[in-house]
RNA sequence: GGGCCCGUGGCGGAACUGGCAUACGCAGCAGACUUAAAAUCUGCGGGUCGCAAGACCAUGUGGGUUCGAAUCCCACCGGGCCCACCA
């Protein structure tokens, strides 16, 4: 702002001082505190909202402006819904656990709670500089020792609990075990299981257990990581370091016993569709049959069955049949070969002696592919014959049996019927091994089954034996006769089957939280495998102080974990209970344990009783009086960005429902309404080698700031004078085109950022952030307080005059639709709305109180602070944040007379007005009656009228 | 390779259920007030032709349905996102 301003306009709108003033003053008379069942001030005749961000990391680096677009949008709605008479629980929390808080804390050599807290510090700051109406009383961060004391707790949950399959719900396992000793539990005689027995068949129960699985272990970041941290180029999103698959004893949850309730509940929450789509696809449920192919004779004696009874293993490996899945056994006829995964564990005893050396090489080289490389060769199929074959059990046939990497260990059985004729992958295999293409299915569709696989419906043909036919059936027929005939003979059964995989639980970090269970040791201080899980009680379990906290990376893929916490002393590590040691575990829980259920926690946050209080839980969740009662409960509304479709979503969901069968909440599902916000993207400059360039300093040809000028066509920009190319992309750190919302705010004011953010676009739309058009909501700002108050002289310019007619219409147009358009959360149409209706008042004589105040009302949402200023300066004492919106007054919204658009062969031609009552008949009459009308349709003849009321006519002639 | 979404002025976008295409804002142009600039106010603004009234053409391209299509259907072109040898 220039000196010559501040001296012609010397009460222009101050918005560093009021914004200033309000924001203190909110947080001194607690305005936004928000009351629980049983506190006080609680009011029970007020029906709820919950309003809910997905809360941030506190990085190091502070906020760009793209970050606070979902929060100033859900502080909009919290606002708006508090004027409307709701109980608004609107809070805000930090998700502070991680590698990059680790990462940041080990390059700055200082404790990693210490930084965490620094960050939170700074970024609460920053959030309240921009005005948001959070509830800071119910603050918390997953790495308070009284947080993840619950998480730890909810962790229990999981160990001591099971699904039942009988009804898919997590109970106790103690119900279980009671079961099992009433000898209630078919094919269980639990009496002769010794200790270990009986801790290994609730070990493959419990929906946390411990697992040695195939996982991806990031030797440079010193962690495994889950399936979801890792990229399509087999590198961890964190870091783009190297991944390697090795077997590791981990924790897992057993998120697969909830699969088919993950993907059904979809059904009843109120979610963007292309997000229910997403983790659909993530949990990959799929209809088909399992069928069991026994060895061929000759290739099935002898196998010793050394497997204990259970945890059963991947069925095949225990007796005679491979068992294979599919979603086409309708196509069971032209099965030709099979084929197992690499890792089948049947592999070794079916190989004959005479393919055991190329059998043993092709393991070997697929072992050893890396991710990459196993993309890179998808086009091409490679496998070994085992030497075995195995029976078709539809028609006797033997098929041979062979080993290919294109079937996966981890889906299905990681066994394969292969029906070349009508499976791409199947069908390019059998032509590059010259395998037998044996048409099943027919269909006009079919060009050459020899040329490529038809996969699609059609009649089944060759498909018969002496019991069953297929013959002649259309597709679903022929594959539900096959399955039936197949569950007769005990050869298969109906089968769904799912993509998703159980939830790899723990990482070699410090910074996470420790896990509350003990492992046993015998005399010489060795694990004996037994695992049992503290008491409550014993709640937290806090790290231990270490001076290295750093995890120990490596280079070598085949070096073991050193979990952090295996550098703490014995008096943190080592447990004596009853006479026995046991040593604690030393893995942590990954980031996302904490972000499952902090939205509980902020229900109740400082209840050291519960992790959440049942009478709150019950109000803020359940309430009957949720809005409108379109979605299944839980949270009103959650925003954030689409990137957690799969991940955060799907773990949370999982959460709750576990806590919600052994009755510690009372909604299915967490989420209710889910609303993603698109991304804030900006233009950034690269140079030659591709480097991106401070995005400030980069220039046009005239030397105009590119800010000025970004986004129009034909310009060349420069940095420093060496020439880089504008591209376009998120904006973040890794482009150099971040804006900090500090500099906005500094520059223009937070009701001004907000505004913005707001009036940029759809909320759900990725779209562009310029700088140079902020000026613009900027303008309308100064000029509402213009409409208010003179710049030159400070006057007061609102009268106590009746407004007239003409001003009534406009606010209540305005109301309607701003209304509205708050209801559909279109807030940039509501400014727009604001924009025209204040664009109005500046031309009217006078603006009446009648008129102002329902105006500083419908601004408040948005821009909250000039709209309380204002408010104060109308005469009012307290805050505006619980005033009722302003009510619409239909008696305004019908107009005496409208005007209808006359149209001949639907192109505009005229319009006439006529009474807004008038009828059909009077409008067609009033539309042929017009001069210019009656001019163009001279000579022809009227085929048709078309009116539509209130908008136009349509005469077709000709 | 499979699935989903999106293409409207120089730019961001509006038009929710088919019914006045381009609201509102930025940038631009002209004018007022100023010594001047900033700020502010007023006005103009899709394209082509025309002095004008007006006519014609315009919502990625080409078809279709309809009295009427940015909106619905089909094909193509361009962009984005998700999954990816999932049996």
């Amino acid at each position: 702002m220039t000196k010559a301003t501040e001296d012609t306009t010397a009460f222009r709108y101050d918005f560093h001082a009021v914004e200033a003033r309000w924001q203190r003053r909110w947080a001194e008379d607690k305005t936004f505190r928000t009351a629980n069942p049983g506190d006080a001030d609680f009011d029970p005749s007020k029906p709820k909202f919950y309003v809910l961000d997905m809360f941030p990391y506190p990085s190091g680096v502070g906020l760009h402006v793209g970050h606070p677009l979902g929060y100033i949008a859900t502080d909009i709605v919290a606002r708006y819904k508090r004027t409307r008479g709701f109980n608004v629980l609107h809070p805000m929390g930090f998700d502070a656990f991680g590698l990059p808080a680790e990462q940041f804390a080990v390059e700055h050599g200082v404790h990693p709670a210490i930084t965490t807290q620094q960050n939170v510090d700074n970024m609460v700051a920053q959030l309240k500089r921009i005005g948001l109406s959070y509830d800071w009383d119910r603050e918390l961060a997953t790495t308070d020792a009284d947080y993840y004391r619950w998480t730890q707790w909810v962790f229990l949950q999981l160990f001591n609990s099971y699904v039942d399959p009988a009804d898919g719900k997590a109970k106790p396992i103690d119900q279980l075990v009671a079961q099992l000793e009433a000898g209630e539990v078919d094919g269980v005689d639990w009496s002769s299981l010794d200790e270990a027995g009986r801790d290994a068949y609730l070990a493959n129960r419990r929906l946390a257990y411990l697992a040695e699985v195939p996982v991806n272990w990031c030797p440079a970041l010193g962690t495994v990581l889950a399936n979801e941290e890792v990229t399509n180029e087999g590198r961890s999103e964190r870091g783009n370091h190297p991944v390697f698959k090795r077997p590791l004893r981990q924790w897992m949850l057993r998120i697969t016993a909830m699969a088919d309730r993950l993907a059904g509940d979809l059904d009843a929450v109120s979610w963007p569709e292309a997000t229910k789509l997403m983790q659909r696809n993530w949990i990959g449920r799929s209809e088909g049959a399992q069928v069991d192919f026994p060895l061929a004779p000759g290739f099935t004696g002898g196998h010793p069955n050394t497997d204990p009874p259970d945890p059963p293993v991947k069925p095949g490996a225990n007796g005679d049949p491979i068992t294979v899945f599919t979603t086409r056994p309708d196509t069971l006829f032209g099965a030709t070969y099979m084929v197992l995964a690499p890792e089948h564990p049947l592999v070794d005893r079916v190989t004959t002696p005479q393919q055991k050396d190329p059998v043993n090489r092709y393991k070997a080289a697929a072992a050893a592919k890396t991710d990459v490389d196993r993309m890179a060769d998808a086009k091409t199929k490679t496998g070994v014959f085992t030497g075995a074959f195995a029976i078709n059990p539809v028609n006797n046939a033997e098929v041979p049996i062979w080993i290919a990497d294109y079937v996966m260990m981890g889906y299905g059985t990681g066994a394969i019927m292969a029906v070349p004729a009508h499976d791409t992958r199947d069908h390019e295999f059998a032509r590059t091994f010259d395998l037998p293409i044996t048409q099943v299915i027919d269909s006009p569709d079919v060009v050459d089954i020899r040329d490529a696989a038809y996969t699609g419906p059609g009649t089944n043909i060759r498909s018969a034996n002496d019991e069953v036919s297929l013959d002649g059936l259309p597709t679903p027929e022929a594959k539900k006769t096959i399955t039936d005939w197949l569950e007769a003979k005990g050869l298969g059964k109906a089968q769904v089957q799912y993509k998703l995989r159980d939830w790899l639980f723990s990482r070699q970090r410090y910074w996470g939280e420790p896990f509350p269970v003990l492992h046993e040791l015998d005399a010489a201080g060795q694990p004996t495998g037994r695992v049992i899980a503290l008491d409550e009680s014993e709640l937290p379990v806090e790290h231990p102080q270490l001076d290295d906290f750093a995890p120990h990376a490596t280079d070598d893929p085949e070096a073991p974990p050193q979990p952090p916490l295996g550098r703490a002393g014995d008096e943190w590590q080592i447990v004596e209970r009853d006479g026995k040691k046991y040593r604690r575990e030393l893995n942590t829980m990954p980031q996302w344990a904490g972000s499952c259920w902090y939205y509980l926690r902020f229900i109740d946050p400082r209840n050291e009783e519960r992790f959440v209080g049942a009478e709150a839980e019950r109000y803020w969740m359940l309430s009957e009086k949720a809005s409108g009662g379109t979605h299944a409960g839980g949270i009103d509304l959650y925003v954030g960005g689409v990137e957690h479709a799969v991940l955060h979503l799907l773990y949370a969901r999982f959460w709750h429902k576990v806590l919600f069968d052994l009755g510690h909440v009372s909604t299915p599902e967490p989420f209710g309404r889910l609303f993603n916000q698109g991304y804030i993207q900006a233009y950034c400059y690269r140079d030659d080698r591709g480097i991106a360039v401070n995005a400030t300093e980069v220039v046009n040809a005239d030397g105009k700031p590119a800010a000025e000028v970004q986004g129009q066509p034909g310009q060349r920009f420069f940095h420093h004078d060496v020439p880089v190319k504008e591209e376009y992309g998120k904006m973040g750190k890794s482009l150099k085109n971040a804006v900090s919302p500090d500099e906005v705010c500094a520059e223009f004011g937070c009701d001004t950022l907000r505004l913005y953010e707001m009036y940029l676009g759809p909320l759900d739309q990725s779209k562009p952030w310029a700088t140079r058009d902020i000026i613009g909501v900027h303008r309308f700002l100064q000029r509402v307080w213009r409409n208010f108050v003179d710049d030159q002289t400070d006057k007061f310019l609102v009268t106590d005059d009746a407004p007239g007619d003409e001003l009534l219409r406009l606010l209540h147009k305005t109301i309607a639709r701003v209304t509205d358009d708050m209801d559909r959360m279109s807030f940039n149409t509501a400014i727009a709305a604001l924009i025209e209706m204040n664009n109005a008042l500046v031309k009217a004589d006078a603006l009446p109180r009648a008129i102002a105040e329902p105006f500083v009302l419908m601004l408040a949402p948005l821009a909250p602070h000039i709209a309380e200023e204002l408010w104060a300066r109308l005469g009012h004492d307290g805050s505006l944040a619980y005033e009722p919106w302003p009510a619409c007054d239909e008696r305004y919204l019908v107009e005496d007379s409208v005007e209808i658009v006359v149209q001949v062969l639907g192109k505009v031609r005229g319009k006439v007005a006529v009474p807004a009552d008038a009828d059909q008949k009077a409008v067609e009459a009033a539309a042929l009656a017009d001069e210019k009308i009656a001019s163009l349709i001279a000579g022809k003849t009227v085929r048709k009228v078309i009116v539509v009321p209130g908008k136009l006519v349509n005469i077709v002639a000709n």
